[in-house]
DNA sequence: GTCTATACAGGGATAGAC
DNA sequence: GTCTATCCCTGTATAGAC
C-alpha cells in the first residue's frame, strides 16, 4: 500500500522526534527526508505542532492496538507482558531512537497544553494495560506475586523508560535487557 | 560568598537545561535570568557546548562530592541508598526539572562527541558507587539481598531516571515515591 | 498539491568601543 | 568585563503562481 504524502511526513518525522527530540528536528530535516519542498509541509500541518499532534495520536493508537493483539495472541500473564518487554525494546531501533513518549518526556516543560494532555492520555492506558496484566498474573501465577497493581505498572513503565535512556546514553543495549530481565523474575 | 558572572552563568544554564533540554534555551533566556547582555556570554562561553560541557562537569564532581558525604554520615547501606534516592528526587525541583544527566541523556543523538563522553563518565561513576553500596548491603544485611551488583545498579538508575520523567509527565511527585520505594523493599 | 519567493523572528557568534 | 552593533544562518510561517 502506497503511503501518501502526509503518511510518509507523520512517519518520518516520527522518526526525526524519537531520535533528537522535538526541538532537535526541523521542517528543513523533514523535507529532505521526504522528498517535498519543506513550504509544502505546511500545508498538511500549518504548524509544527499540529505535525507533532497528529504524530503523538497515531502513535499511541497503534501503540494501544498492539496491546490488544498481545490480549489475543498470548494466554498468560507472562507471555503478554513479555511482549510488552519486546515492544519497547524494539523502540530502542537498535540504540538510535527511542520511545516517542520517553523522548517528548523531557520536552514536557514548554510543550502546549494540548500535548501534554496527550502524553498523560498514553501513560494512563498503558497503566491500565499493565494493570490488567498483572491481576491476570496474580490468577494464572506466571508472574512473581506482586503487592499493588498500581505501585508495579509505575515500576514496569518507569524501569523500562529509565532503560532505554541508559542503554542509550550508553551504547549498550545489554543494558536495556539487563533491567527488564529484572522486572520479570521481581517480586514486589 | 558572592558568586562570580561566570558561576552564575553555570548554575542558571544548569537550571534551563535541566526544564527545558538543551535544545530548548538560548544565550538569550540566560542573559535575561543572569542580567548581561547575550553577546557578553561569548566572553566566557565562546560557544554553547563549551558551556554545556563545563556544566556537566561541574555538575557531576558536586554529585560525586555528595555520595562521598553519604559515606561519611551514614554507616549502613540502606542509610546510603535512601541518601542517593533522596538526592534523585530532590533533582526534580518539584517537577520542574530533572536529574541533568537524564535531561541530556534523552537528547544524546545530536550532540558532541565530547558531551556524549561526558554522559558515559558520568553513568559510570554513579554505578561504581552504587556497586560499593551493594556490597555493603550483602555484608550488613540492611537492603534486601540482591544477585548480582552490576545488574542492580542499572535497575537502580534505570528506574530513578524513568521516574523522573513519569513524575513529570504525570505532574504528580507521588510517582517516584512510589517507583523508588520498591527499590528499598525488593529481591532481585 | 507542490512549487518559488519571501517575510520575520530567533539563535549563535564576532568586532570593536568603552 | 561588559556593552552596542551587526552578521549570518536557520527555523517557522505566509502569499501567490502553476
Amino acid at each position: 500500500m502506497p503511503k501518501s504524502t502526509r503518511e510518509k511526513l507523520v512517519s518520518r518525522a516520527e522518526y526525526l522526534v524519537r531520535r533528537r527530540g522535538y526541538n532537535g528536528f526541523s521542517f528543513s530535516d523533514l523535507s529532505e527526508d521526504v522528498g517535498i519542498r519543506k513550504a509544502s509541509i505546511n500545508y498538511y500541518f500549518p504548524h509544527k505542532t499540529d505535525l507533532l499532534l497528529e504524530m503523538m495520536v497515531a502513535y499511541r493508537e497503534r501503540f494501544v492496538r498492539s496491546l490488544g493483539k498481545f490480549d489475543e495472541k498470548h494466554n498468560t500473564a507472562r507471555e503478554r507482558f513479555k511482549a510488552y518487554v519486546a515492544m519497547n525494546r524494539q523502540a530502542l531501533g537498535g540504540g538510535h531512537s527511542m520511545c516517542l513518549y520517553v523522548s517528548l518526556g523531557l520536552a514536557v516543560e514548554g510543550l502546549s497544553a494540548e500535548v501534554r494532555e496527550e502524553l498523560k492520555v498514553f501513560y494512563a492506558q498503558s497503566m491500565d494495560w499493565l494493570q490488567t496484566v498483572h491481576d491476570l498474573g496474580r490468577t494464572d501465577r506466571t508472574l512473581p506475586s506482586h503487592g499493588d497493581p498500581e505501585q508495579w505498572a509505575n515500576q514496569v513503565i518507569s524501569s523500562l523508560q529509565g532503560a532505554q535512556v541508559s542503554a542509550r546514553v550508553n551504547s549498550r543495549l545489554e543494558i536495556f535487557d539487563l533491567v527488564s530481565k529484572c522486572l520479570m523474575t521481581t517480586a514486589t
